[in-house]
DNA sequence: AATTCTAAACTAGTATGTTAGTATTATTAA
DNA sequence: TTAATAATACTAACATACTAGTTTAGAATT
């Protein structure tokens, strides 16, 4: 199976180490949509029983990231590019009202914070390291949303962009030339100091609207991934 | 314990039927925050392995529902009162943007599953039954977005509403008289029959911040039902 | 009577066994 | 060779047993 393993999840029970670990290799794409997960071969995967297994099952099948079929076996969820569509929706209509809050709350001190993160998204950039620009993309977007003091709001967007994400990554690692989302986050930081409320909104609208790839190509180059 | 069932949920494993008889209850505050969930006597209740149970554990937490601290007990969420703040602010940013979609997408044979809907609204609120009110009320609006194929959105937003609908029960168990409500509803119906988005905007704006109770009496009213 | 200690009764987490249904393979029949 | 059937090997769902840590109640001590 070869799943990459993270440090970071050590301190958690076996249930939700496994879900971890299992959903970031989803996530990227380590696991392939359509695999069969066996519960068994995970479960001696990482030396524990079938119960904890099951229940990191539970959470990843309501996430979206697992189909499961009873008395047949459990699989990794095909890309489905109406809940691609719904996670876009959703993420437009919320980051852009964070963001327009964002200029009225977000406290001085984790400016700092943000410049700091966006530091690391320029070294990944430099080192082509694709996967560790996505996670501090993504950890940017969530600093936003706690810095108003939303961070359920982040955890339901991250929810619901099991599908979403992986098309990111897709698209990221055939075409990985993207300082101009750095830029745009230079931007967005920019407007939160200076308080700009409107501006920040158009910012944000036109940074997230670069969330679009050529779903078409990315079907045809990896036909196997998708749904239907 | 002496839970209300619902046969609507008969069809399900059993996993998922304790999760959706537990759910409603403590949505319905039957079961009152800070009780404690006994997993054997939740098993014998359903004649049940603890199992099952379990499962269901796993999935109210992810919502928030319970609090599960281990090796000493697992109990119902106290209403937090950060989590409705969110609710609301993600409500507001979704309904309205759905609303505006709706009045391109929306298919018109579905604008009379609304109407039936809302028949059953005002039925509710001449019997009295605000459970029932609040049932279609939060079924118009998943009409909403399931007429705009945003089915998954809706549920995401059930999924962080669980405190505010809690916080709306209570509510509406003190104050009854939600006329105005129902004439919301009728005059988003008519917009999006109308294809008027920038009025719809505007209906829903002002339906959605009718969200809004006194949070300052109702937690002096039950003082043992919040966080903090 | 108040405090400390000890043992029993709880709990969540994990392990393993059982059941019933599905898919696959081997076997038989045509 | 092909089609139908039976046996086997899978699976998820559910039941039960065990472990380790927490709380509670009661006994012992002051």
């Amino acid at each position: 199976m070869n799943l990459a393993y993270h440090k970071k999840y050590n301190n958690l029970n076996m249930k939700d180490y496994v879900y971890n670990v299992l959903k970031e290799n989803i996530m990227n794409l380590t696991i392939k949509p359509g695999t069969i997960l066996r519960k068994k071969e995970i479960a001696s995967e990482f030396e524990v029983s079938r119960t904890p297994i099951r229940e990191a099952f539970v959470k990843l099948k309501e996430e979206g990231l697992i189909d499961v079929y009873p008395q047949r076996g459990t699989f990794v969820s095909y890309i489905d590019l109406d809940k691609v569509k719904e996670a876009k929706f959703m993420r437009e209509a919320l980051e852009t009202k964070i963001v327009k809050l964002a200029c009225e709350v977000f406290p001085d001190e984790k400016i700092f914070d943000l410049e700091a993160n966006l530091k690391v998204q320029e070294m990944s950039l430099q080192q082509n390291n694709y996967l560790k620009l996505f996670e501090y993309d993504n950890e940017f977007h969530k600093m936003l949303f706690e810095g108003c003091n939303m961070e359920n709001i982040w955890t339901s967007i991250e929810q619901i962009s099991s599908h979403l994400n992986r098309m990111r990554i897709l698209s990221l690692s055939a075409d990985f030339n993207r300082s101009d989302v750095i830029e745009d986050h230079q931007r967005i930081i920019n407007t939160i100091r200076e308080r700009d409320s409107k501006k920040a909104l158009q910012v944000m609208e036109s940074h997230i609207s670069r969330i679009k790839f050529d779903q078409e190509k990315l079907k045809r180059d990896y036909p196997d991934y998708f749904a239907s």
